[in-house]
DNA sequence: GGAATTCGCCAC
DNA sequence: AAACGTGGCGAATTCC
């Protein structure tokens, strides 16, 4: 049953049902409390509707604040780009009213939040943005009922549809998990995290200064080059090198590592304290903390391969100094999930090579995999590691020929993906979504002539070199955008598997996301049945992502008090 | 003086 | 040991 609803921006709304199986639609609901009545139909039904609406980041984060929540829905802006980007049009505008107008052959209205482009006036602030872009001539709920239609017939003429469809279901399922992520929050304890900065950097500065350690390691740092330099400075760093006779050709702290000086230590313990108190100081722990929790703001399918991004707040780049401040409420316990080895998994999967599948069966797949390398585990996973973001230069190129040879088919087939992208083709996910094609600029450096490349730009821009770069996206591309939608899947599951346990000391919370890893805040008493309902979400997004496939995908299960002991 | 770019490090 | 994919983000620097 899927149910198609509009809000009134004023907590009240209009549903229809749509595409019931009587055909023709369900009656109008006009309804006052839309929360409410959405509450009463999901447990009318079992949590069975699927509920069809224009933006679950604009319309759930709404509802979510009258503690409401929904089993499944279908997100027409994400379905929208998903089906943009197969047909290679990734990027165009994918609100409901931008869908609308390309449906009925209308000026397409940008995505709102989108640079409107040069010379457009600046958006008014008096009104509410209409984040939907409907135009106010045309009824909502019928433009959403129509695209609706829509899509499902855009999906239906695909090769894969009920691949897509799944890809579809769980891309507005991740959509519905990010907001209740946001609404959760991550556990956090600011006093501890307050007392890791003072234990690294000293006691907080009042004002902009420096903080104590920073500021003293700044003063031996110039006294050792012999004049004042600033040590967030790379140009000023590069100089002062040169000056003492120490030339370097970056300031990156690889490169430091080699030269022989005794300012070389102060500078990398400089650099790593000025990153914690830059990215993860005081300033962010007053900006992102509150109440004690953490609430990042995730964009599910920001990234081009279906990862999720963040708006602020750095959720997925937490770095492991800080994740000792992130600790269960008394009586509660944290579960992170993380998919060991998830991508040469996928390889494996996708592939079908029978050798690889083998070696996917065990725990650890570099284990057999070793065998292929003198029994050299660490060279087997610079081989793989290799392979799947085609790596050239190093010690890869031997590496790679004993990959052919033992893993044929596994490297035809991101040798193929490679392919695909040095010719400008679009590559798929095994779901079905699909790489953004290559931009305008590319094809003009790729396969214009050579007068057309080397006027733009001062230095000639290298045909080859771009074609190569693409291909290496393209390579990862299929192996990063499937282990994406496996991870999604994984998460719908572990989503809907939360709801069936038992909620009398507390309910369960996924709280965290990050890629390949999920994380769950729950009560203790609790914690051994979420663990097992863990394990079988994880079983479950296997078969319905691959079907009969002997690749396991093991998940690293840790049950802590303090994140920072996953 | 604000916007865009560069550099460098963090995460996966 | 270092050039191999996806990103976010902050400070310095450069552009306009």
């Amino acid at each position: 049953m899927r149910i198609a609803v509009v809000s009134d921006g004023h907590g009240g709304g209009r549903l229809r049902e749509v595409g019931s199986s009587d055909a023709g639609e369900g009656s109008l609901w006009r309804v006052g409390h839309l929360s409410g009545a959405i509450a009463d139909y999901e447990e009318h039904t079992g949590g069975t509707a699927r509920w069809v609406w224009a933006s679950t980041e604009e319309l759930y984060s709404a509802l979510m604040d009258h503690s409401l929540r929904v089993s499944r829905c279908h997100d027409v802006a994400l379905v929208e780009s998903l089906l943009l980007a197969y047909h290679g049009r990734c990027g165009e505008p994918r609100s409901l009213g931008a869908a609308w107008a390309r449906l009925h052959g209308r000026e397409v209205p940008p995505d709102p939040g989108q640079r409107p482009g040069e010379g457009a006036e600046p958006q008014p602030t008096l009104f509410e943005p209409d984040l939907c872009t409907v135009p106010p001539d045309v009824d909502r709920l019928t433009a959403l009922i129509e695209v609706h239609a829509d899509q499902q017939r855009r999906i239906a003429e695909l090769p894969h549809p009920s691949r897509f469809a799944l890809l579809c279901a769980v891309e507005s399922a991740g959509a519905l998990a990010a907001v209740e992520m946001a609404h959760a929050g991550v556990p956090w304890r600011a006093d501890v995290h307050d007392a890791i900065l003072t234990e690294q950097l000293g006691p907080r500065p009042t004002g902009a200064t420096r903080p104590p350690v920073l500021a003293d390691l700044a003063t031996r740092i110039s006294a050792e080059f012999g004049r004042d330099v600033n040590p967030d400075s790379p140009a000023q760093l590069v100089k002062a090198f040169a000056a003492i006779g120490h030339p370097v050709e970056s300031t990156r702290s690889w490169a430091l590592e080699r030269v022989d000086h005794p300012v070389v230590p102060l500078l990398l313990r400089y650099k790593e304290l000025a990153r914690l108190h830059a990215a993860n100081g005081w300033t962010w722990l007053e900006q992102w903390v509150r109440h004690g929790r953490f609430r990042p703001d995730y964009i599910v399918g920001g990234v081009v391969s279906g990862r999720w991004a963040t708006r602020g707040g750095g959720a997925l780049q937490i770095p492991k100094v800080v994740r000792r401040a992130v600790v269960a409420d008394p009586d509660w316990t944290l579960i992170s999930a993380d998919a060991g080895q998830l991508e040469p998994r996928i390889l494996a999967a996708v592939s079908g090579d029978t050798a690889l599948a083998t070696a996917a069966k065990a725990d650890d797949l570099y284990a057999p995999l070793a065998d292929a390398f003198g029994g050299d585990r660490d060279r087997a996973k610079v081989a793989m590691i290799s392979a799947m973001y085609g790596q050239t230069g190093g010690d890869a190129a031997p590496l790679l020929r004993t990959m052919r040879h033992a893993y044929p088919r596994a490297m035809e087939y991101v040798d193929d993906a490679a392919r695909a992208g040095e010719e400008g083709r679009l590559v798929r996910s095994w779901l079905g979504r699909t790489s953004p094609p290559p931009s305008a600029m590319w094809r003009r450096i790729v396969f214009g002539d050579d007068v057309a490349a080397a006027d733009n730009g001062r230095e000639r821009p290298d045909g080859a070199r771009q074609a190569r770069s693409r291909g290496r996206f393209t390579r990862n591309f299929v192996i990063q955008a499937t282990a994406a939608e496996w991870a999604l899947v994984f998460m719908a599951a572990v989503r809907r598997r939360l709801t069936g346990l038992d909620t009398s000391h507390g309910v369960p919370q996924m709280v965290f996301f990050q890629h390949d890893e999920l994380v769950l805040h729950v009560p203790q008493a609790i914690a051994d049945s979420a663990v097992e309902q863990v394990r079988e979400a994880a079983e479950e997004a296997r078969t319905l992502v691959f079907g009969a496939t002997p690749v396991r995908f093991p998940l690293d299960i840790a049950v802590v008090e303090c994140y920072a002991d996953a």
